[in-house]
DNA sequence: TTTATTCTAGCAATCGATTGCTTTAAAATA
DNA sequence: TATTTTAAAGCAATCGATTGCTAGAATAAA
């Protein structure tokens, strides 16, 4: 019979039937040329033997491979890990599995994984561009083997591919208007590294709102690279040391550097939201419990994991994989808290 | 030559260079069997065809795969995120690709994860048990097809595999212990889910502490099913209106339920930790944020999941895989912080 | 120069499942 | 009863890479 420690296969059920092995490969998946008095015996045997369908096999044959690779800059963060909640969610229901990879924000560590993929065969790539993104010549050999590319969160923009992404443009002068409503009138910004659309965009949203409301754009305001906790602390004292300090502060950049402004603040007895105003980004788990809490925006991170796996069933799957483009626009939502409510305290 | 619109294969490099297919394969994997000039020749022309190793077609012939199946409870869960991208870090290294599967706390979903893994021919699957874990016939069946299976952190104690779990035990200890050092006399506990290990051993470390130190154990301050914040708060205030309320609470489930904790006591007016002590679990990045800070446990869940990956090539990787099992235990570590710092507030 | 040794490279089977085609058997129709 | 149609099951090639074995060529040793 079988041979000990080894996984039964269909040519050990057809064997122990006395049928031929495409019988039971035909049987098992439910296809027609099969008596019902046979599929019943196969299906059986299947289980007595613990049979389990080797997908390696099934896949080489089919030249197809119901797995998707996910390739995001940290596993561990927050946005990310929520983004791909969202994707198993979508995928697992279709029968899809999900291989993630991690750049670590090195390109070059990308560039390895997506070739590892394509060897995977992966039938499409997710993928969030490392910090340190230049060259695209990895996600163009994506394409060129076949394979569906999706590009979410930190993109390429000048690669025709399917994107979802937020809308960070209009985030970013939604918050800017919130505090203008609220009578601040010399609002800083903490930008993270323009090679990024995302910081880009942000920044975008900024100088729109101030245009709009005829604020002055005032360059010292406008602080590059401010992306952690500390960054944002060190950028946070050189504005409020400003002959003329900033009285609110946006952290485009995330909550995290948010934090760090509220703590340099509190530190020089500067009220908030009275006297500045702290708007962060991402809309941490522990902006809602800061004192005062931190107006943020929420990403809606898993929603936009949900929404590309269903872009990619939807529309990728079925037909032409190359040369389509479209973008998925997720609109985030701004969440008013107490560290830019300067009105409604009175 | 190549069709179009296919991606080249050793058959078609094989036949650009009127070679075997054997030999394109061997030059390709550095095995010794080819010339210098031949294997020149051939690395080139793969650059060319922008060749890439197929592998499914490698790992079926092979029989092996250098993949490695997880399944956690939650992805963007902090803990399991973080355990997760400690894993990767030691795999990619490996040139290990991670299959990920969220069970959704659910076992029926757990026991079909399990069966795409097998399917999916992995070398080993990592696992830590959905909440409602009961029955471990889907674990048996991984050993039963020659897999190498490690349990983290919720495990079933009762299955011989290889296990990485905290030391919950000695970690719960030590935290009541500092509780007492601190002057608290009587602490009460919110308990997990008692199916599941980690929340068992941490009852056990409560139990202990109080009986080295000879404080009574009184009943109705062990609240059963207090998890989340909802939960956590509502179980407080139940334990606040008692005729003699306790003077600490040890929330063992979670920093989520010990913020419900604080919450409650500051509605309440109830000093923290003058009046009551809140200690934590799990060390999430809010809990060094609030007003007072929470003390709490930090699992070392990076840690973690390097040891685990480097378990699995240590031991399962190289030799016998089934019938083995060892557990390696990581020390977590206290973090002390205001929430419990009674003594010193002087 | 002859024999022995070493290198290269080809041949063909294999991993396990799938699928177009063919054969055989059974059922339906004439 | 003879013929056609349909159903069931077998045959064999295929997906792409790997590998034990063998043939031939080149080199080294006798």
């Amino acid at each position: 019979m079988m041979k000990p420690n080894k996984r039964a296969t269909i040519y050990d059920i057809a064997k122990k039937l006395n049928l031929n092995a495409s019988s039971v490969s035909r049987a098992l998946s439910n296809k027609s040329n099969v008596s019902d008095a046979t599929r019943k015996l196969i299906l059986q045997t299947a289980e007595e033997l613990n049979y389990k369908q080797n997908s390696l096999a099934s896949n080489l044959r089919k030249g197809s491979n119901q797995t998707i690779g996910v390739v995001v800059p940290r596993i561990n963060q927050n946005f990310f890990a929520n983004v791909i909640a969202g994707l198993e969610e979508v995928t697992y229901q279709k029968g899809y599995n999900l291989i993630i990879c991690q750049s670590n924000e090195s390109s070059e560590k990308e560039v390895d994984c997506i070739s590892t993929l394509i060897q995977q065969q992966v039938s499409c790539i997710i993928i969030s561009l490392s910090a340190d993104f230049e060259d695209n010549s990895h996600l163009k050999n994506v394409l060129k083997n076949g394979i569906a590319l999706i590009q979410f969160d930190r993109i390429d923009d000048t690669l025709a591919t399917y994107k979802v992404v937020n809308d960070n443009i209009k985030a970013s002068e939604e918050a800017i208007e919130h505090l203008i409503n609220q009578g601040y009138k010399r609002i800083a910004l903490l930008e993270g590294p323009q090679n990024l659309n995302i910081f880009r965009d942000r920044k975008v949203g900024y100088l729109n709102a101030l245009k709009k409301h005829n604020l002055p754009i005032i360059a010292e305001l406008i602080k590059e690279n401010a992306w952690t906790k500390e960054l944002g602390a060190l950028a946070t004292q050189d504005l409020l040391n400003m002959p003329i300090a900033p009285d609110a502060i946006f952290a485009s950049t995330s909550d995290f550097s948010a934090l760090g402004v509220l703590e340099v603040a509190q530190k020089l007895n500067i009220e908030v939201p009275e006297k500045l105003g702290i708007c962060g980004y991402a809309n941490e788990a522990f902006s809602e419990i800061t004192n005062p809490s931190i107006t943020t925006i929420d990403q809606k991170s898993i929603l936009m994991g949900k929404t590309i796996a269903e872009l990619y069933f939807k529309e990728l799957n079925s037909e032409i994989k190359d040369s389509v483009s479209k973008t998925a626009l997720i609109k985030p939502e701004l969440i008013i808290r107490t560290s830019t409510l300067k009105k409604n305290l009175i």
